[in-house]
DNA sequence: CTGAAAGCGCTTACAG
DNA sequence: CTGAAAGCGCTTACAG
């Protein structure tokens, strides 16, 4: 690989004079300054941003931790943050934890070691020792999809969601409303969704039977499965399901049309996330879309203050989200 | 940031001592070994992969271009890759050209300041300009999507796979087969393709009115323009359409039923790209799905092989398809 | 306007 | 088994 060095030589200059014309910085006679770009185009040199940050500290690489790659959450939310990281001349560095949890940490640990200026997580917990590692953390850390204390954060109100969406449901007439959520070890999926169509149902005195209660994976299977098992051991069948993923609610929404069901005539059928499949399956899902693109690029612009030291104390932005009424309710 | 002369005091060795037992390299002694891991633990250090590629000249890092971050494709491939390159220790530095190909050239640069031990390119094109920079390029590079003379890529039989759906949609009976494509400067999407569906239109002495041949873009709303253009347009209504995208067949699709013609009753529709969507929307659409993750998965495994040294020559790489047949024709 | 030299945090022959 | 020293390719006070 050719360096500085053989740079300097060519243009017959020292190699801080190279590095001033590289970084624009200092005074470099014209002569000398055309000299140098003269032999950089002619070798095609690239200057390594190894040397370079090693030097400098800074990578201009953040990290970015996703629970799946091929999600269209994650999908969407990469692009917010790409969006507003390329235009800054920073890239992305993925890791991927393929929702195994304990890699979140292992993969904190990597990023750190490759100098990256900041980390994006998007969390599927917040598991104590999580939490412990971050915070010792000396690198600009945003979490994205769940609500820590202490830590800056991008989240959705997944509790005002899933209660709008229940509400919504109530507002329509129906009462006998089941729910499929996912384990709560994921607060905000699982236990705030959870929570808000509980809360709703309270409040409008609508009672809960267990076996509407189910817990499923984030796939479309899962979600068929959880169908079946409300419809065959619920002693009064529901009028309609709150899933709280699009994936969730289009596999329930396969078993009953597979069943024989109409929906929604039979049962109302309900989704969040405003998927793409959403749109397009038939009948159309009701769902909410949280504007992941919108959380990545706050995301991205809050790491990027950060980098800057423009704020030190945490900072939790809450996105929006929209109801999508449908046809499926 | 604490660094290895840290340690080294702390554990009273030399950096020299420390570097050994990082690298599980030569020897040391168990005592010297327990001290040094002793205070790693108890520090927290972590190496810097900076410095330490500025020596070995490795980064464990790939560089992957894509066209366009939130389509299902890239995302697809990505998963792929990642699968394989997780597994060798090896992370991904995105780039993303949103579709501007000019940007391939420069990313190509970037990702080489960057030291990347190799790069993957999910193509659009195969202008001059690109594959003469990566000619020039010393670092393991895979071409994914778009065969170029001289260079190891990961390749679908884009043409046949096109020319089969033709000859599927023609076995099926459908005689007058209109065609939405892409810019042909694309060439695997844009020309083989078509090539493929003229080919076995010819082959089967089929005409094709000038005015069955549409050119869309890569999105669903395209679709439906390139379908209005043929129903408006055509002299003879044609009975079937085969689209080079599942996207696009789809907004072929929402013209037809929002203009009242039934699918495949008056149109059939085929697409091609094995979408999720293409699964699930009404009529599931009968597509060819492209392994886009076994792709990911073959340019990680032929950029680990060349990084290793383990070929020297350009290898071509082809991925099997599928021809997935559902309700829409 | 220019350059010599130190230093960023590692690894690796080399010598002991 | 261990360490001193050189070197990877840059940048940056400092001195001129």
């Amino acid at each position: 690989m050719i360096t500085i060095k053989e740079i300097a030589e060519r243009a017959n200059v020292s190699r801080t004079t190279v590095s001033r014309v590289l970084n624009n910085s200092g005074y470099v006679s014209e002569d000398a300054r055309k000299r140098v770009l003269h032999v950089i185009e002619e070798t095609g040199y690239v200057p390594s941003a190894h040397a370079k940050s090693l030097r400098t500290k800074k990578t201009k690489v953040i990290g970015v931790i996703l629970p799946k790659i091929s999600t269209e959450t994650s999908s969407r939310l990469v692009n917010g943050i790409d969006d507003v990281l390329a235009g800054e001349g920073y890239q992305i560095l993925l890791a991927n934890t393929n929702l195994h949890a304990e890699k979140e940490i292992e993969y904190i640990r990597l990023l750190k070691s490759r100098n990256v200026d900041g980390m994006i997580l998007s969390a599927t917990n917040v598991q104590q020792e999580l939490i412990q590692e971050i915070r010792q953390l000396k690198i600009p850390f945003i979490m994205v999809g769940q609500y820590a204390e202490e830590l800056t954060s991008v989240i959705f109100d997944e509790y005002q969601a899933a209660r709008d969406m229940a509400c919504l449901l109530i507002k329509k007439g129906y009462k006998k409303i089941a729910f499929i959520g996912v384990d709560e070890a994921d607060r905000a999926v699982g236990y705030l969704r959870k929570k808000g169509y509980l809360d709703a149902m309270k409040e409008h005195q609508l009672p809960v039977e267990a076996s509407w209660l189910q817990k499923g994976m984030f796939d479309i299977d899962s979600g068929s499965d959880c169908m079946r098992s409300i419809m065959e051991s619920a002693e009064d069948k529901p009028q309609a399901v709150l899933a709280v993923t699009d994936r969730l609610a289009i596999g329930a929404l396969q078993y009953l049309r597979q069943n024989g069901f109409s929906v929604p005539g039979d049962v109302a059928i309900a989704g969040m996330g405003g998927s793409e499949l959403s749109k397009y399956i038939t009948p159309a899902l009701t769902t909410i879309d949280f504007s992941f693109e919108d959380a990545g690029r706050e995301a991205a612009l809050l790491i990027l203050q950060k980098i800057k030291g423009e704020h030190e104390q945490k900072i939790n932005r809450k996105i929006r989200y929209r109801l999508v009424e449908r046809e499926s309710i």
